[in-house]
DNA sequence: CAGGATAGGTAACGCGCGTTACTTGGTGCG
DNA sequence: CGCACCAAGTAACGCGCGTTACCTATCCTG
């Protein structure tokens, strides 16, 4: 396995551009010849031998195709776009990932374009415009929108001019198609798990109530009590900020309002963040988890969720499989293919650790 | 403010192409004259009224350049890569933003390549090849590694070809520029906080002792603990595994191998998870923190560290000025400039907290 | 043995744009 | 009036490649 100094590839592509022309005067065929060989043609007519001659041509020289010029005269560059805010904000990263590597699967390139958070917030809520004009001058096939996360946004009006995906996000003014948590579904199994291991009595530590997240939690989560002939009790149900303290604090009032006999036995904290705050309350009155509280969370967030002492029991997002599905979709738009559903809800796993 | 509807641009873009010669034909002019406004050339000479018809007519078509052809035609693409598995761990994303956020006022475009995780733990530890050659295809300027944590890496040969910078990591036997964090420095002001504290006597959780951010981060504790007149205690330093698990049970270790006068008032976790863990700890010993004991971490995982109760104080990895300055250094090389150092080391800023 | 059908190629155009060389009409100056 | 000069603009080439139309030799069929 001795390395070889044999890089001359390397060597002779170092000096600036090694062509089709190239390849094709090394391997003594006309350039059209390698053109057919490297693009594989069906129709290719061209003989194994000859065929051999110029892929050692194209090793020998270390050629190596321009994307540029191959979109250039094809008209298509096998290039998807997508603009987040999410490079900010590491939580949803793995939307990314997803899309990555499914991107990857289907040979085409995914470009990231960072979209400033400062729109987001504004009147406007839209992602950035300049991101979207910057992809499409890049001529990308196809547009994704991530957002870090899930809620209704506005897309620039050029977005129009290539099939577009939403994900983690959903079109508030349009039809564009998304891919969103199925909220509603997780906050059931959340529940449901706790009713399994025998809990009747269940506090949760609720987000803004206003938001598409807590709005399909709880409905989920009276869904499943529903089932179990149970209704969810109003005092049981606090508020918090989306924080840890908030979480501290909404436990505190949670724990502290009802004598021992009729204190919740279970707390559904609606994101992880509030969970590891109400571990502290909990802790703090000498109640140990799971034994005198379970506790169960939302969101999956890694650096939080696994390393709690005892690890939380909680629902995922399903960020990766969002960002794939989201270039799946993309690539049946861009092949023609009608859009399937306006909006298609991905499920949230339930992981059991051992806070239940 | 009325939204009208005259979207025409829009509408006349989206018939596949809008190309400089319909801008020149619309302002009744050469292509080469709009090619030249459009660039703004310097010894321009357009006059003030064809300028302005071009204009005009480019917005009234909705025109928008075609990358691909003006790289192919310039020669130069405005593209960076950048190679990374951070895409994989959200840990280190903020080195994409940094260098997303610096390519950006620079006019240049990121192209984010996934590296697969596999290459990385096996004997070859250099970052995927794939992804590299997929770069060099789309003609980028130069490159950039990233990796999640601070390492010696192999970057593949192809990659000779044009300026690389590596960050968070090192070319472990070639002569790349590289940025990574001054985990000495690091270490040290981490170990001056505590001695300014008051703190005399400081426990070490370290992490595996081979690594270089635990050989720098603990000779910087050294040093700092020398220019107090004092000395690191062997047996005030524990290792421990990477996680919160580790963290627990080194500095259970720590906290009863001492009766209680000759107990460390201080805890300089090396890193953030461990520091979780210590809290854990400390806490069920009836100790608070950071009346009886104070702790320190270092990375700044923002997920763990602004929601610890109470709130970490930490040693921050700088992620993002890393990115940007990897862009930064990536700009003056590809603009023939030379290399200024092997290994530009970057400042990791104390970060007060209440932990301390 | 004429005629067509194939295998095995090649010449040449165009993708959208940057850029260099060239043209043209007017103005100043001796 | 003749010449140089400049402002204002254009024609045309080439970037690297995909692709279509065409061309030539060989083989088969009737």
């Amino acid at each position: 396995m001795a390395k070889t100094t044999t890089s001359k590839p390397a060597a002779a592509a170092r000096q600036r551009g090694v062509t089709m022309n190239d390849v094709a005067k090394h391997a003594g065929v006309s350039r059209t010849a390698v053109s057919f060989v490297l693009s594989n043609r069906e129709n290719a007519s061209i003989s194994e031998e000859t065929r051999a001659r110029i892929n050692e041509a194209v090793q020998a020289l270390g050629y190596r195709p321009n994307a540029g010029a191959r979109a250039l005269a094809s008209q298509r560059s096998d290039w998807y776009g997508i603009v987040t805010e999410i490079v900010t904000a590491p939580f949803a990263v793995d939307i990314i990932k997803g899309a990555q590597d499914q991107a990857w699967l289907d040979r085409k390139f995914l470009l990231i374009a960072p979209s400033d958070q400062a729109d987001a917030v504004g009147p406007n809520q839209g992602l950035e415009d300049a991101a979207t004009e910057k992809l499409l001058e890049q001529r990308v096939e196809g547009l994704l929108y991530a957002a870090t996360f899930h809620r209704g946004v506005h897309v620039p009006e050029s977005t129009k001019e290539v099939p577009t995906v939403l994900i983690n996000c959903f079109d508030a003014d349009g039809k564009l198609p998304s891919i969103v948590p199925d909220e509603r579904a997780g906050g059931r199994v959340a529940v449901e798990r706790l009713l399994q291991a025998g809990h009747r009595r269940i506090g949760v530590i609720n987000l803004d109530p206003d938001i598409p997240a807590a709005i399909g939690r709880l409905a989920g989560a009276r869904e499943a009590l529903a089932e179990a002939g149970l209704e969810l009790d109003p005092g049981l149900v606090v508020p918090g900020y989306a924080t840890a303290d908030g979480g501290y604090e909404a436990a505190c009032r949670i724990l502290d309002r009802y004598p021992q006999e009729d204190r919740p036995t279970a707390l559904f904290c609606l994101n992880d963040r509030m969970a590891m705050g109400a571990y502290d309350a909990i802790k703090e009155r000498g109640l140990t988890i799971p034994g005198d509280i379970a506790v169960i969370g939302f969101d999956n967030q890694e650096l939080i969720a696994a390393y709690l002492r005892p690890k939380l029991t909680t629902v995922a997002l399903p960020f990766e499989k969002m960002g794939a599905l989201g270039v799946q979709t993309l690539a049946a738009l861009t092949a023609g293919q009608p859009i399937i559903a306006d909006q298609q809800l991905v499920g949230c796993p339930l992981l059991e650790r051992s806070s239940v």
